[in-house]
DNA sequence: AGAAATAATTTACGCGCGTAAATTTTCTAT
DNA sequence: ATAGAAAATTTACGCGCGTAAATTATTTCT
């Protein structure tokens, strides 16, 4: 009892000096002192909030709201064998698609109790190269990476998958990572390709010459082969432009195209919608009607259900991605390769399916 | 002599072991040892390259580049007073135009020797309050914080700003971190108001009811002062709407407004580009010409040149932010507070002008 | 009530680096 | 060549926390 006592009056005195003097707590030896409990234990209970006795964990709890202290995040990571760290990777933010992915995968991260880091490489290899090099220092425990595609270093990616747990989305890249989601662009292709068919349109494949994704390539192959099951003669349009201002290119190939009658049908499947804004902006200015009526002059069918697709004019048919599923599949399985100490058996390559949204533009 | 050769071979003893062993360097103290020169030294060159002798450095950088060694970053970030991390947070980074400034404010960071951390309130108090809590953790150089306005939790931000060096952008909160940097909201308007009355139009002000910015009050404030300046009578047409859906809050707003015929004017200026992106779509939906020549039906402006707004139907007159000078004077400001060891005096609010640009919409 | 199981405490070491003080080496300038 | 300045080295401590081992206290169960 007198020990008890003692340390009482011990805590108590603690306490009320870190009162008085509205000092702050730095460091958890301190935060020990004044909450009555020993400091491996607080350590342990900062590790795992259930790894205590709930009695203990009540008055740790009662003491953290009245002293606002926060443990040095920097020490815990530099003893701990792992971070909580998860890294987030998109090749380009300011596309309304990725900046909508990563809004979904930080959260999923928050969630599970990980700390998420958002990169993006803004279409630049160096701008990737650096991402990763950022991430290295701090040690995450595994990490999302949507690589730039064809501008991507494939060396340095690969190293970097060697060393730290790393899932590949939306941009694969064969063998690298322990896995790859993404999307079945087979999926996104047939269905545009058979709706516009459905009405006896033949569509025409607008697209990139030189895309800075694969997808792309991947869509047209689906494109050519579903052509082909349908029996009908394939065309292709390949614009020039490099980089990531889609829209431009798009408009500026649109313009081109249209204005010198390059359009071999009258039904048009950009690769991606942020192609087919800037082809229907063109359209818009050449006074060229897009509808899936039978006044129009044609009609205009995308992939990806942009977040812009639903306010073009007009509203643009599209293939959407199922944003929670990959998301949710990403994270499952890095979560899985995290725990599993980095090895998760063979790579495998997980692909969503589209949904087709149907609008005006066709 | 004798020093000097038992020095290099006891380097080149160290070397070879590192070399044969395929073994990585895992501390400052064996990268000391294999590069022949001191631990001490060696941290002086990461802290500050230039503070060693040329020939020194050299050394080093050679040694560098044969392992390839990297400091602990949490080990140095627990020891150093301070970090070289710098924050950046912005409301909602799936809208463009912020992912835009994020990524000129990235840059900037990364050019300046900087560490950027990246986070988006998402539109949510919640997420804002868990990102100014996690940047408290990583004890951040300084702040860039772009306020969600009328949802931010002004006393949590406030707290904030009293323990970290931070300036506000885009978003202002009175009296609330070290500086302000955002835009001259009356340079915006008064000049769109000008140019649309130019050609003899009564612009009417196109709005949210309850927006979340309050660069949007001022916007309106700026339009009823340049009406009263012009002699003009106002009209504020406000709509309903919450989030950050700003495009659909926009369209179902036009629809309503158009259809009804409560349109006072045949001129609509809308308060910032996302609410014309749907005010656009809606028209074109209803079968109502947009333009700025005499056979349009009505004519339409907007302001911040969203990086869309180009691509509308038709392309959208608006008033243009200037990114880069934004981005430079907000962290221009932060490296002077961060240098002055947080104390700047009297708090600053810059404000950026716009540029109008003339496009088809009006 | 007493034994066994569980939890908390005490003690102590290590992580990788910043940094200070005293000393030695190297460079620069006359 | 030599004094003085500049740079590098040696030595040593501390940062805040993870974590292990041995011990003591508390709870749970029969």
């Amino acid at each position: 009892l007198l020990n008890f006592c003692q340390v009482y009056l011990y805590c108590f005195y603690e306490k009320l000096w870190f009162e008085m003097s509205h000092q702050k707590i730095k460091n958890m030896e301190e935060f020990a002192a004044v909450s009555g409990i020993s400091r491996p234990t607080i350590s342990k209970y900062f590790n795992n909030p259930d790894s205590v006795r709930a009695s203990t964990r009540g008055r740790i709890e009662a003491a953290l709201k009245e002293f606002n202290y926060r443990p040095n995040i920097y020490a815990i990571n530099q003893n701990r064998r792992q971070t909580k760290n998860i890294g987030i990777v998109v090749p380009y933010l300011a596309d309304p698609f990725f900046a909508e992915i990563a809004r979904v995968l930080e959260r999923c991260c928050i969630d599970a109790g990980f700390t998420p880091s958002l990169f993006s490489s803004h279409g630049e290899q160096a701008l990737e190269m650096a991402a990763l090099d950022i991430l290295r220092s701090i040690k995450p425990a595994g990490v999302l990476l949507a690589p730039l595609g064809r501008l991507s270093d494939k060396k340095h990616i690969e190293q970097f998958c060697n060393d730290i747990p790393t899932i590949l989305f939306d941009s694969n890249i064969e063998g690298i990572g322990a896995a790859f989601v993404g999307s079945d662009n087979f999926s996104f292709v047939s269905q545009t390709v058979e709706y516009l068919n459905r009405n006896g349109d033949i569509p025409c494949f607008f697209e990139m010459k030189n895309p800075a994704n694969p997808n792309a390539n991947k869509r047209r192959y689906a494109y050519l082969e579903m052509m082909k099951r349908l029996n009908l003669e394939p065309h292709v349009i390949q614009i020039e432009g490099n980089g990531w201002q889609f829209e431009e290119i798009g408009f500026q190939g649109a313009l081109k195209v249209l204005r010198n009658d390059l359009l071999p049908t009258n039904a048009v499947l950009c690769s991606n919608d942020r192609l087919a804004i800037g082809f229907l902006s063109a359209c818009y200015e050449l006074g060229i009607s897009v509808g899936g009526d039978k006044a129009s002059d044609i009609r205009v069918a995308s992939h990806d259900d942009h977040p812009y697709s639903r306010f073009t004019c007009p509203s643009l048919t599209t293939a959407a991605h199922d944003y929670a599923a990959l998301a949710d599949h990403a994270l499952g399985t890095l979560f899985e390769l995290i725990e599993s100490g980095g090895e998760i058996g063979k790579r495998q390559e997980t692909l969503f399916a589209a949904r087709l949204i149907m609008r005006d533009s066709a």
